[in-house]
DNA sequence: TATGAATGAGATTTCATTCAT
DNA sequence: TATGAATGAAATCTCATTCAT
């Protein structure tokens, strides 16, 4: 059809209801993944009718995207630094860092779905048409940017060992943190000693000092 | 007797092309996700009509079922240690299975499905009967016993750092090496560099000494 | 989805079956309009089920657009002229086009569509997608370009009226031609008395000498 | 009586705003056809909600059948003659009642629907109930009906080719007329022009004289 | 072994319509 | 007069599954 564009439901503009939608869709989606995940559930959690939700998103994949830019948006904040950490070492702004993303998954209210780049299988962008992936791809870059700068800083500055691949070691940092959520249970042990385990890792992980080597496998050794 | 009781798939017989269809099946199924994997997709792949996917396996479950028992099985001889190994400090032997591990996640032909426990979301076992899950995740047990003995001994030993949660730990290490499939690109970098990597990272990470605390972030210290 | 392209469904293959569909369609589609035409109601014509259709084609639109092609490809076999034709004059040859188009209406298959510029209300390719829509009017303005180069030619020949535009000549003469089946019963008269009819219309329409002006009511004329 | 009786829209209280949303209304209509107009978009374009233009109609149906009944009412002023017109001969009548016509389409508001017989594809009477289908129609056969009895007059005074079918040369022109705003750009040509080809196009074609046959192509002639 | 032709259940979309406020 | 929030029916689309050949 050749014809004109038509606007956003009109449910968006009531913030309060939309955020609950948003909410519902997010902890369905994050429970079934997106393709299983089906309307006539989130409207059944929200007490409304599968035709109902068409006055607060257009397309299923309209609920995805709005959540994913909300996540995103809100992960974009966490990367600021206040201008006291700002003087602080590479060493030192990577711990804070940590310690930030770790406070902002716990709070985040579309927690079900990653908000960072390194992404666990079921990459939530890749159900987004075109146009819209390369959008929230565009936030990811610059998430990945600040720490992979961070990393590059501290090698220069000797703190970090600087065999590693930095690229390598973001990815791995991102994804060390994101996929707490999928089997965390506040039973056997806090979120804080979590943290704490994460950047003790890190901070090990990332010490100068040479790789480990096959040959310290050899028996001769 | 005429009424038929469900039986195997038929195309059991030939072995060979039983095993290129589980092999598409699971390249299919690691890019889409289960659900949104076609039948159509997989039939288009192997050369054959949807129809035809019929001789092989009865139902699409089927499919997912024989690769995770096939993933499964496979990484169950990944925890056998030869009699040398065994005679091995819990440290070194940590590092030997690691290295088998990620050997094996190479050559293993259903790569895309995750053969062990720590399951990043989209746990495939979701989407099996209550039967055959139950079987997959025995299998699971198993392979996380394995590692978890290991990581008690370390620590009753003294190798590793008791104040961890190794229920914890041993999770975190099958993650770590099971997720690599989903950011790696042979480009960039090696298949050894990221084993050696990860054998230091596990090393320094168990290390016996204290986590970082909070009270590293305050500026007094 | 970033995913792969899939192919035309298998119906397609068999065209005797293809070629029923398309038939049913164009004349749901025509006795109702594109938009309240429902695969439900082709679907029961065919005597199959709605969701059988989906082996066939794969969207509404498939259908729409296929008897559109179809029928323009047919239209544009009817303006190639034989040698004989060739040698005449545009008026000849302009009676004969319109013996040649009106026979090739009634002939054609998917006759309640028109194959042909003009367009009356309810434009078809209004519902088909940008890049098919304008193979469609690719079509559409050969034909065009056939009848407005032979009234151009007429004109500058003597033959016709040069007062006239040429343009909106043709795009008459095509509607007086396609309109034809929606009105057309052939109790009260004969598809040939309509065909002579419009030959008539057509030749003193065109035929050189000033048009009807207002004043020619003036009473005192 | 607490029942109550199907009434009015009550919008049609307030004429104007009522004249406004038939106004909008016939637009949409015109452009998308009955049944792929939505009453959203309708809405839109009068700034108001979906909801408030239950305030003015009841139901979609009203909105076509206020605007067709309007829009036919309207098309029986122009079948008025003058005294003097009525005493004039068939043929100058005729051309009479085509300019009244053209000038009455070009006037009218609810231009984009057809106030007249002869009914180009999508008609859209089709799209009311029984009992409304019916009084559009009686006026219909009103507009026909002059037409007819003016043509039939003119072949029985000697004035109009006797060899035509009537009816069909009637509905032929209501045609040609009412479809001019299918097509009609004011860029290329004035509306004042089209009418007076139409004049001349009528006059020559129901001029006396036999209608060109088959063999008029025949080559020896 | 394989296919062609179909089914039927469930998913997403669309939209005229209702009604309390 | 108007709106916000819904409904429910029907339409399109998707796809695992069946089965005669």
């Amino acid at each position: 059809m050749t014809h004109s564009a038509p606007m956003e439901p009109r449910g968006t503009l009531n913030e309060r209801r939309w955020g609950e939608v948003l909410q519902i869709a997010s902890e369905v989606f994050g429970e079934r993944g997106y393709p299983a995940a089906s309307l006539q559930e989130i409207a059944e959690r929200l007490g409304i009718t599968k035709g109902s939700l068409y006055y607060y998103a257009r397309t299923k994949e309209d609920l995805l995207f709005e959540i994913l830019k909300r996540a995103h948006d809100y992960a974009l904040t966490l990367i600021r630094e206040d201008p006291l950490t700002q003087r602080m070492s590479p060493r030192q702004r990577l711990e804070r860092f940590i310690r930030r993303w770790m406070d902002g998954l716990q709070r985040q209210q579309y927690t079900a779905l990653s908000g960072g780049p390194g992404g666990s299988r079921d990459s939530w962008t890749d159900f987004l048409s075109d146009d819209r992936r390369s959008r929230i791809i565009g936030k990811r870059h610059e998430l990945n940017r600040y720490l992979l700068d961070l990393i590059r800083n501290g090698m220069a500055q000797g703190e970090f060992n600087p065999q590693l691949d930095a690229q390598h070691v973001a990815s791995w940092i991102f994804i060390l943190m994101n996929d707490t959520r999928l089997w965390f249970r506040a039973k056997s042990m806090s979120w804080d000693y979590i943290t704490n385990w994460y950047v003790t890792l890190v901070s090990r992980g990332l010490a100068p000092g040479s790789l480990d080597r096959e040959s310290s496998l050899d028996p001769s050794s």
